[in-house]
RNA sequence: GGCGUCGUGGCCGAGUGGCUAGGCAGGGGCCUGCAAAGCCCCCUACUCCGGUUCGAAUCCGGACGACGCCU
């Protein structure tokens, strides 16, 4: 790595511990935590989403958890700006930004920034949608292939969602997302950072995750969905479509065991945690450290500081180069 | 011991002579503003042994196993 980094960022699936390790590490090098979370972001779901809790938010300034309402848009694009806007209030206090989360893609538009987006039109954005939806993905396809031939070089299988993004850029701005990605300016400079990724085997996850959802359930998720739906995010919300909300919904609702609910969201989160496995494989820089996640916190916490305070010792080359 | 039913991939489960069922579980992968999302690929089995047939998971015989009923 040539620049000194910014910031200091921990990665991993979820349920390695994340969350535990970064408050630790906060601790030993005077940090503030910034989370790369595209859920634990909302209010309202705290519990289900595992979010950093009392115990470590009163001890460790945190950013980025339970701000927004749900319902929201949330989206790399805005995590990373406002992100940015967290490290530098984080350097201006002389404290050291820790980004800590499970959100990959989110913690990439950071260190590799997209290109700036021009203004879409929300009312032509929210029609065309519409029509989108609509539509069969052959059709949403054959708009792509010809209203962007080389979008199927980088994504050979065009998806409903990817489809839409493209057709969206190439409808909405006369140009379309190869071309975006290709000419437009990132919208920020990449941010220089030390990463951490954590590792665990398959069969301590998936004890983790089972305990994990117990405990979650113990500590009120029920009264936190129908919290939610009292507050009119029903089922059908977008809050709602975070890992077991459904379940926990429909197990309020008495329409399913206790245990059906558990093995569902135990299944659902661990198809989850390998979808992560896999981006941090082959998504994350080649330069990023990658440890077993500890049963002792404490101990890499240790590591991780050492090593942040040496290259933090090191004088700073010069800017711009 | 006799009679009957059945025996399909890790599990569930269709298939009654030729043409990869499917689902679940498991694994691998993709990714430039929905990412806890969206999507792609892999896992080709018929209990065993004979026989019939150009060809058998599918028909016939036997063995073994499971279940049921009878003695």
């Amino acid at each position: 790595m040539s620049l000194r980094p910014r910031i200091l960022v921990i990665l991993g699936p979820t349920a390695t511990g994340k969350t535990g390790l970064a408050t630790e590490v906060a601790r030993l090098v005077d940090g503030e935590i910034i989370s790369a979370d595209s859920r634990q972001a909302y209010r309202g779901l705290e519990i289900g989403t595992a979010a950093p809790g009392p115990e470590h938010r009163l001890s460790i300034p945190h950013h980025g958890v339970a701000f927004l309402e749900p319902g929201e848009r949330y989206g790399a694009g805005r995590f990373a700006r406002m992100c940015r806007g967290w490290v530098s209030d984080i350097e201006s206090r002389g404290r050291v930004p820790i980004v800590a989360g499970g959100t990959g893609f989110f913690m990439r538009a950071l260190t590799r920034p997209v290109f700036r987006e021009p203004e879409l039109d929300a009312g032509r954005r929210s029609s065309l949608e519409a029509w989108l939806a609509s539509q069969p993905i052959a059709e949403v396809r054959r708009w792509t292939d010809r209203l962007d031939p080389d979008l199927r070089s980088r994504l050979p299988v065009v998806d409903r969602q990817r489809g839409g993004r493209a057709l969206e850029l190439a409808l909405l701005t006369g140009r379309n997302l190869t071309w975006w990605q290709g000419h437009a300016p990132p919208e920020a400079e990449p941010m220089p950072a030390r990463t951490w990724v954590l590792e665990i085997d398959a069969e301590t996850l998936r004890q983790r995750i089972e305990e994990r959802t117990r405990r979650q359930l113990d500590a009120g998720w029920l009264d936190e969905v129908e919290a939610l739906a009292a507050g009119g995010h029903g089922p059908g919300s977008p809050a709602m479509t975070s890992i077991g909300y459904r379940e926990v919904w429909r197990l309020a609702s008495g329409e399913i065991s206790r245990e059906a609910a558990v093995a569902a969201i135990v299944r659902d989160t661990w198809r989850y945690a390998r979808r992560q496995r896999t981006w941090l494989r082959h998504q994350v820089a080649d330069d990023a450290i990658r440890v077993d996640a500890p049963e002792d916190v404490r101990a890499l916490a240790e590591t991780i500081a050492a090593d942040w305070r040496r290259l933090a010792d090191r004088s700073e080359p010069p800017r711009g180069l």
